[in-house]
Parts: structure tokens; C-alpha cells; sequence
DNA sequence: CGGTATCCCCTAAGATACTG
DNA sequence: CAGTATCTTAGGGGATACCG
């Protein structure tokens, strides 16, 4: 059976302080949790964007997408299908043929993606930019404990070495912290 | 390490037809699938949604997401700082205490988010009704499919008794194709 | 063609313990 | 308090094989 819907998750907080932050945040784990899992999921964006040029049989969205296998292109359509996104038409025919195509539902929700399509290509230089000055940062603390690391290494054989703590003032001085 | 950036992905089918659908699709696999994942991810959202109130300081975010554990609480931070849209900011004090907040691209993508669960909110009835419908017609399905697998066992059975196929005409004719 | 069933691997994420 | 390090396990997802 494989399940498909996970079994709810439910972080409910019951904080009592009567401050009542949050106002969609309590209700993500009944719904609007399970739908934005679908939606994030890997396969699904794709599959609706590529629906909503024209309706695709299987083998035309297993080609277009590329890298999907069989079983998650199957697994992926099934689940937007049971969500009323996609429909699905079987053609009585040989060889069997089957549409898929979205649904009104379904084509507002890509509407919806968009918006967050554009504001990622939006702000896309930002993040690159905020990636990197992070990335630069984390590097120079990394370096900068390496260094740290290694001075207390060098005290702790200077300790050992002259047999005892009192010789070393000199070199502790040069340490940090 | 644990790395932290899929290796990429790419689906690119390059489908030489000359017809160029998917107008952002093809992007996806360098920045939007990313940053998508991230803002998709299980616990991401809810930080934001907190931290769109007031900014909080990490045992704050620990109870008030309720069910998030140490390390993905760290971990998603992480990440949401590395992408700018959080901010750190660290009180050196005694007992230590480290700020978290959106910035103001955070912000944005709050908003942006925001229209999203707005639609789950708008959407989440027919959602539910098509769910129930796919499920009844997949019961249905089922039914019918082990009805017509016990009828052929039955004729089986049948053929086999009576010691020859010519004998079972009579049971064929009410036996699903 | 359009799937389902099966096996199997690998990683994401929870639990636990330790550090500054 | 605010994390990191380490171990372990569930299940997501690929490959394969087979049905209608």
C-alpha cells in the first residue's frame, strides 16, 4: 500500500502564555501541511508546469521530465490525481492510450507557484550573494579555530616538555582565550 | 560536513522537436529547485511564519515549533542564514543567548508564501472532496478487480473438476473478460 | 503502452551524548 | 543556553521484472 499521507506530525505548542502568535502556523498540520508537502515535492512542480502548456500521455511527461523513474512518475501523477489537480483519460484503444491533463484546481495552483517562481528568479542574485558572504564567513571562523586549536596543542607540548605548568607563561600569553 | 547542496540533479531532456515548452521548467535544476526545496522544506516555513512575528532566540523557536529536534532546528537555521533570509545575531552573555530574525528578504518571501497557504486555505474543501471521491472510486476498483479474480478462480476450479475446458461454457459466459 | 510488484540501497532525520 | 558529534533507523526513490 505504501501509505501516502504521513501520519499527521501534529506540533501543536500549547503554550499558555495567552500571546497567540501565529495565525495559519497552528492549522499547518491538518492541511495545509500535506498540500504544501505535494507541492514541494520533487516531481510534482514539474509535472504541473509541463501540464499546463497541454494535456501529456505517460510516456511524453516520462520523456519531457527526464530523470523521473517509472514508479515515482506513476506514484506522482496518482497522488495529484487523487488531489483533484490532474485528471487522468484512458482511451479505449490499442495500444492503450491515457491523457493527463490539469484541472481548473490545478491549473490555479501552478497561477500560485508561479508567484514563488518569480520571487526566487527575483531575489536569486541576493541569495547567490548571501550565500557567499556566508560561505566566506563560516571559512574564516573555521580557519580561525584551526589556528586557535592548534595553539593549544603547541601550549600542551610546551607543558609537557619542560615539566610543568609554571614554565609556561611565556607562550601562554600568545594564546587565546 | 554533510554537504547540504544536492549534486544537481539536472533533468534537462533535450527534446530536439523544435517546440519549446516550459518556460521556467528548464531552470529549475540550477537555482529555483533549490532555493524551492529550502523554502518547501518540512520545518522552514513554520520558522519563518514564527519569526515574521518577533524575532526569537533558539529554545524559543525549540518550543514553540513543537516536535523539531535539536539538530534540525540547527540545521534549518542554518540554512535559512546562509540563504540571508534569517539573521543571527549573538548576545556575548552569560548564559549565552543568540537572536534569531527574518531580514527583510526574509520578509518578502514570507509574503510570498503567504499567498500560497492562502490558496491550501481557499482550495482545501475541493481538495478533501476530491479526495474522498478518488477514494471511493478506488475502493470500488478494488471491489470489482477481486470479484472478477474470484470468478476466475472459480472457473478454474471448475474446468479442472469437470476434466476439460469444452465442459465449462456454461460458467465462461458469466466470467468478466 | 501504461502501469504494478519487488528488491534494495542510501540518505535524511530522530535520539542520545557531549562541549563551550 | 546554544549548539556540535555520533550512532541508528525508516522510508524515499532507483533498478528490475512482470501483467493487461
Amino acid at each position: 500500500m505504501e501509505d501516502g499521507t504521513s501520519p499527521s506530525l501534529s506540533y501543536r505548542g500549547d503554550t499558555d502564555d495567552g500571546y497567540d502568535v501565529r495565525q495559519w502556523d497552528v492549522r499547518e498540520d491538518c492541511e495545509v501541511r500535506q498540500i504544501l508537502d505535494r507541492i514541494a515535492d520533487k516531481w510534482s512542480l514539474l509535472v504541473i508546469a509541463l501540464l499546463d502548456q497541454r494535456s501529456l500521455r505517460f510516456t511524453e511527461l516520462r520523456r519531457q521530465v527526464d530523470g523521473i523513474s517509472q514508479r515515482m512518475l506513476a506514484r506522482t501523477l496518482r497522488h495529484l490525481e487523487r488531489d483533484g489537480l490532474v485528471s487522468r483519460t484512458v482511451h479505449p484503444s490499442v495500444p492503450p492510450r491515457v491523457d493527463y491533463a490539469l484541472t481548473p484546481l490545478g491549473a490555479t495552483l501552478h497561477e500560485t507557484i508561479r508567484a514563488l517562481v518569480t520571487w526566487t528568479e527575483t531575489h536569486q542574485q541576493e541569495i547567490a550573494a548571501a550565500r557567499a558572504a556566508y560561505d566566506v564567513r563560516a571559512a574564516a571562523e573555521q580557519r580561525q579555530a584551526d589556528e586557535e586549536a592548534a595553539a593549544r596543542t603547541a601550549l600542551a607540548r610546551a607543558v609537557l616538555e619542560r615539566g610543568g605548568p609554571g614554565q609556561a607563561q611565556d607562550v601562554a600569553g600568545r594564546v587565546p582565550r
